[in-house]
Parts: C-alpha cells; structure tokens; sequence
DNA sequence: ACCTGAACACCGTTCAAGT
DNA sequence: ACCTGAACACCGTTCAAGT
C-alpha cells in the first residue's frame, strides 16, 4: 500500500479524533475506552496506534483541537464586534448562557487530565495563555482609555485578562457541577461585595 | 472471627480511606490504583471489598471526607475571627497564598470525576451547598449593614456567597493549572474592569 | 465475620501476518 | 505503508477457602 500522503495522514488523524471526541460527548472523557474509539472511527486497534502512539498522545490531540476551536470562534466574534469592547462584554461573549454547552464538561475534565499528564498540561498551558492574548486584544482599547500612556495601557490589559480568566474558570466550573450563575448578575455581586473601598 | 463493633468497622473504612487519600497525594487521583491501596494500606483486596462495594464507592468516601475536613477547618477559622468579616475578607481566608496546597488539584480532580459518576454528583453538591452555608453565615453581619430589613440581608448574603464561591473555584482552577494569583489583586482587577457604573 | 490471594473480565497496547 | 485482529499485560472485582 502506498504511503498515504501527509495532507491524507493528518486527515486520518483528524478523523480519529473526530471519533474519539464523539465518544466524549457521549460517555465522558475518563469514560471514554479505546474500544469505544475504534468501534467509532469503524478503524482497527492496530490503524489507530499507527497514527497515534498512545491514548494520551490521541487525548491531547483532540483536546488541542477543542481549545483550539472555541479560541479561533472567540477571536472571530471580538473582530466582528468591533474594538470597544470592555470586560464585561468580553466576558458575556466567552460565556454562552443560551445552550447547555457540553463543552464545559469536557474542559473541567482536561484539566483535571492535565494535572496528572505533563504534557497535556503544556497544552493546556499554551492555550490558556492563547486564550489571555485574545482577551488583552480584546480589551486594549478599553485599557487605553483608563491610563495615560500605551505601556500602561498593556500592564492593566494583560493583568485584566488573567483576571477575567480566573473568573471565567469559576463560572465554567459552577455551570459544569452545578447551576450556571447568570453572568451579569455574578459580576454586580461580586462589584458589590468586594469593593473595599465603597 | 467475631463480628467487628459498628465503630471498629468505621475506624476500618477511615484506615483504607486514609491510605487511599495517601496515594491521590502521591500519584493523583485518576491514577490511584486498587493495587496501590491495597499495599497502601497492608490489607488484601478482598478485605477492601468488604468494607466497601467498590472503587468508586470507596472514592466518594474520600472526597466527602476531604471536603469536609476543609468545610470543619473553615467553619472553625471564621467563629474564630469574630463576626465582622467582609466578603473580602472570607475570601482571603478560603484561599490560603502560603503554601503549595496540594489539595487543590484534588478538588478539580474530583469535581471532574463528579461529572460522569452522578452519586459523587451529589457528594459534590450536598459540600458545595455546605460551604456555600458556611460563607453565608460568615458575611450575613457585612449583609445586614447594607441592607434595611433581615430579610434583605439574608437575600443578599445567599446570593454574594453563591458568587464568591464561583470566583474561589475559578481560584482553585487557576491554581491547580498554573499560576496562583495573589488574591487582593486579583479582586482589585475584577472590580476595576467589571463595574461599569464607574 | 473478616480476611486471603488466586482467578476472571476488561482495557490499553503490541505484533505477526495480510494487502 | 497501512491495516487487521488475536494475544499480552495490567487493573478492578469476585469467590472459594482459611481462621
């Protein structure tokens, strides 16, 4: 058999992890067996490891491909809103409240992943930190509008967005073991309450 | 051998507990293996199995004794600290910034494992609604001096403990994942960004 | 009743054999 | 080169046999 081209080798791989993200939405991603896997991706145990060495490498394969998604589809929707957009805006537009988004279970579970798997954690790593630059981008023009110089403008941005991150982690964990919070409301209580200086 | 007293049969579950939470130290959570506890713990398998019906049960154990002892320890640190404590205040004390606790990761590790096993689902939740309780009664005084009537306060208490546990657990992510951030920080940051009354 | 440890079933991974 | 599927090693659980 000819060797399959690179372009058509990614596609296989691809279409593993299309298979094994399946499995996700369906059973969890602990839960998720590699006969699952194969049985999904209509492939044999042996086709599978000879695109992937591990299940783990396949797990951080697809798990890339998640952050990777939601980051792309963020980053799009703060260019079409235009560049004046402040935290709280940022925020509602990271945090669907319409759909039951299953993909905030997923995202717990890769962290939890990621403590335990070093290398998933460097991926989670990189794309957390993909994640902060977008949301600095994002609020660079807010941030300029509250300081006096351009350097200025880029400390508050980036701590701002480290900020919004922890935030946006505790909501994605609240909605995913219990009930999702409504983001305005969480952000005028939490003003409400911490503002030592009222 | 004559039955073991219903309080030597606790000691028992405690001890392989025990040795169990031993392991999640060392190994995480997910990794922990049956054949880990039983060394861990000097009893054999089938022993284990008599005291508990399986991993996952002998799991749950764990985890609410885990939260509990944190709930236990809180509880105590507030009635200690008196009753004038402010949100921000709560907050510093929920989040010790000394040491690396390593208990964090175990926190996320389980809330993950909540999401595909429904009766650690409710351990999870009968905790979280404990700790929510705790943190209520701890900022119900700050409650009542910004509000007119006990009723008010108690509204207002419930729902500024349901937000700053949203932003402890995003802490906890944000910890176990990569950085801790400094806390006052943290809370400065949010609440310049996100109040856009100023 | 409580305990032991060999045995079983299941899951991740490998490898000899096919095309 | 890519694929197959039986075989292997490992892990959760059971069970006949001990005290």
């Amino acid at each position: 058999m000819p060797r399959l081209t690179e372009s058509s080798r990614q596609a296989r791989r691809e279409e593993i992890a299309d298979a094994a993200l399946r499995c996700v939405a369906r059973v969890g991603f602990t839960r998720t067996t590699m006969a699952d896997i194969i049985a999904e991706s209509g492939l044999s145990a042996g086709s599978i490891y000879s695109h992937f060495p591990s299940k783990a490498e396949l797990v951080r394969f697809a798990s890339s491909s998640i952050f990777t998604t939601r980051e792309d589809r963020l980053e799009t929707a703060f260019a079409e809103l235009g560049t004046a957009l402040t935290p709280a805006q940022v925020m509602s537009h990271m945090l669907p409240t319409g759909d039951n988004d299953p993909g905030f279970d997923v995202l717990v579970q890769i962290w939890a992943e990621s403590l335990t798997d070093p290398e998933l954690g460097e991926v989670v790593s990189f794309n957390v930190a993909r994640l902060r630059a977008v949301i600095e981008t994002a609020i660079t023009p807010w941030a300029a509008t509250r300081t006096s110089s351009d350097e200025a403008a880029a400390t508050l941005a980036d701590k701002t967005a480290g900020a919004l991150l922890t935030l946006m982690q505790g909501y994605i964990v609240q909605a995913a073991i219990g009930t999702k919070p409504e983001v305005p409301e969480l952000v005028r209580l939490l003003v409400d309450a911490i503002d030592d200086r009222r």
